[in-house]
DNA sequence: ACTTCCACGCGAACCGGTTCGACAAGCCGG
DNA sequence: CCGGCTTGTCGAACCGGTTCGCGTGGAAGT
């Protein structure tokens, strides 16, 4: 079942199968056909350790993602689906590290006992010390967004300012004035997430351009946090038409505290925001907005970091998307406000 | 970086080092202090291939999960996270591999070139090849849900049939006579899925037993779908109180239909099942159903998988899990039905 | 017939750990 | 004073591949 044994069957050396298989020395055409016959007879394949150590690659790429302590969004299972699956099209697999800081053990493990040949950040926050330690050393990774910094690195994202701020023209459009914005949770906010921050900034500015009013919320990652957001918004405001949010866990729960509310969507609530399209359409009425394509970016990342590890010279590539609003039916002309 | 190097400083041979760190024979005092400051000072940490190639074990376990042509559920990803953390906790790392079929080439990887230890089987089938080609080369692996001969393997997995029969009971108890299933696509039913199956078996069953009038319907995984097949259900039998679905992604998408064909969940219509309970929490009113223990079964699943790997001849075992309905909002009392 | 060249294949070294057998030094009891 | 035992360390072999340099035999060239 290892090399030796094929060479023995074969009657030739270790190394002329290792070239056989691999092709990167010419092998006459019957020692190639008697290998591959053994090889095929016997189901060999190479043992992915012995290689590893060999050549100095483990076909390994890293997913680092958050840890269970966060809620997991559908966004973020879309996007694990589709790294998988474009890193198997590169004949690479995926190892998944759940890891919050850069000091964390699992992190330690990829790199330091190096199992992975590179690195996949996901939830990235703007001032992101994995990110920079990465950096630093030189290793060969992707990050999920955008840090404070992102000229020199290499990434796909999404370009929440404009997101959010498209969210906002859209609404100021319909002739709603007074919008509530719906953010993560605060924790998430403060320690710098990427999305939260440069959403909430999209979402301020485009108001404070349009000449909007304005209330900001951060809110838990749950469907009950959701709901009682929305009664502060109302409680804090009851002139309030319209929201806009990013945290896709709450979505329901909004709903819900509208449906208590007796506002109805459309008609006298709209609601928008950046979500997966597989939960902008579970929602009832179905939400009109940015949708996330979680799909692409995963495939998106795993290009740009199979072309970094072939080209370990090349430019930093990235990727910034700007997805567009899709209209659906969460959404109308701003009525009466009721005070 | 490597144990010579370490070695070399510390002015000893590389198996002191060696021994030093794994503590697997005795090392005087002095010299272990001496190999482990310059660990420290170094950071060295050995190589994962190269320890697997020395030792025949990788440390890494493999997570074998549907490729992504079935949309994922909330579920899977609990259980993704949970199966990460917990193996984290042991010492092991996860690579995922997107496998369907036991031909399937990235499958053929985790086993052929040894990249991983042992293997935890996601969405099993009743009749699996995969489970079955593991068992056959004895390949350690635990599976998640049971296949048809499940006395000899190891899982752990949700007693479908129990928890389906638990919802008719609930709901005949209600006063419920007309009730409807909605199950999993048709295609996934066809190919033998555990839960569809064994959901199906059971519902049907302990419909038979309270005398229900039943039909039962499959539903693709997303909201459309959903809303289509309630319209097929009402249109069927307009007499229908009540469903019990197994179907996650479909629930946004039932209620729509509900609400559009002006059925008040619970007053006129009943709906419960087997869903996570993140979900079962997000729609209004949040669903009465058996919550799925995903990430409690992520965590039972790695627990077993590493007893079976630390005593490779250790008898099967099995978790069998059968959560209570958790009592929320959706249903109530059969009303008069509408003719 | 004698070089020249090329195509093929071989052996050995190497990747970076682990592990086994052996050996030296120190201590003990007889 | 000598044999036996323990403790600490070393060298070498091994895990299973890849890769480099060299040797050989046959065909081509003059």
């Amino acid at each position: 079942m290892n090399i030796g044994e094929i060479a023995r069957r074969a009657g030739v050396s270790r190394s002329t199968v290792s070239y056989a298989l691999s092709g990167k020395r010419p092998v006459s055409e019957d020692t190639r056909r008697k290998i591959q016959r053994i090889v095929d007879e016997l189901g060999y394949q190479p043992s992915a350790s012995a290689r590893a150590l060999a050549n100095g690659r483990t076909s390994t790429i890293g997913l680092v993602f958050p840890p269970a302590g966060n809620h997991y969004t559908g966004m973020q299972l879309d996007f694990i689906g589709s790294v998988v699956e474009a890193a198997a099209a590169h004949d690479y697999d995926v190892l998944l590290s759940p890891s919050g800081v850069d000091s964390d053990r699992s992190f330690q493990r990829l790199l330091g006992e190096r199992r992975v040949d590179g690195a996949i950040l996901m939830e990235i926050r703007l001032e992101d010390d994995r990110a920079e330690h990465l950096a630093a050393l030189g290793f060969p990774s992707v990050a999920i967004g955008r840090t404070a910094h992102p000229e020199d690195g290499w990434y796909v994202a999404l370009d929440h300012t404009a997101l959010a701020a498209a969210c906002v023209h859209h609404l100021a459009d319909l002739g709603h004035r007074r919008v509530a914005f719906v953010n993560r949770p605060e924790q998430l906010l403060r320690t710098g997430y990427e999305s939260a921050q440069r959403g909430l900034d999209g979402f301020t500015k485009a108001a404070a351009e349009r000449g909007l009013t304005v209330r900001t919320y951060c809110c838990g990652d749950d469907a009950a946090a959701g709901q009682a957001c929305l009664e502060r918004i109302l409680h804090d405001d009851p002139a309030t038409t319209a929201l806009v949010t990013l945290n896709e866990a709450a979505l329901g729960g909004l709903y819900r505290g509208l449906a208590h509310a007796g506002r109805h969507v459309p008609r006298d609530f709209s609601v928008t925001g950046v979500v997966a399209n597989r939960w902008a359409e579970t929602v009832t009425p179905q939400l009109t907005a940015a949708d996330v394509p979680a799909a692409e970016m995963g495939r998106l990342a795993v290009d740009l970091l199979v072309e970094r590890l072939d080209h370990s010279d090349a430019p930093p590539r990235q990727h910034l998307l700007v997805p567009p609003i899709s209209l659906r039916a969460s959404t109308g002309p701003a009525g009466v406000p009721q005070t």
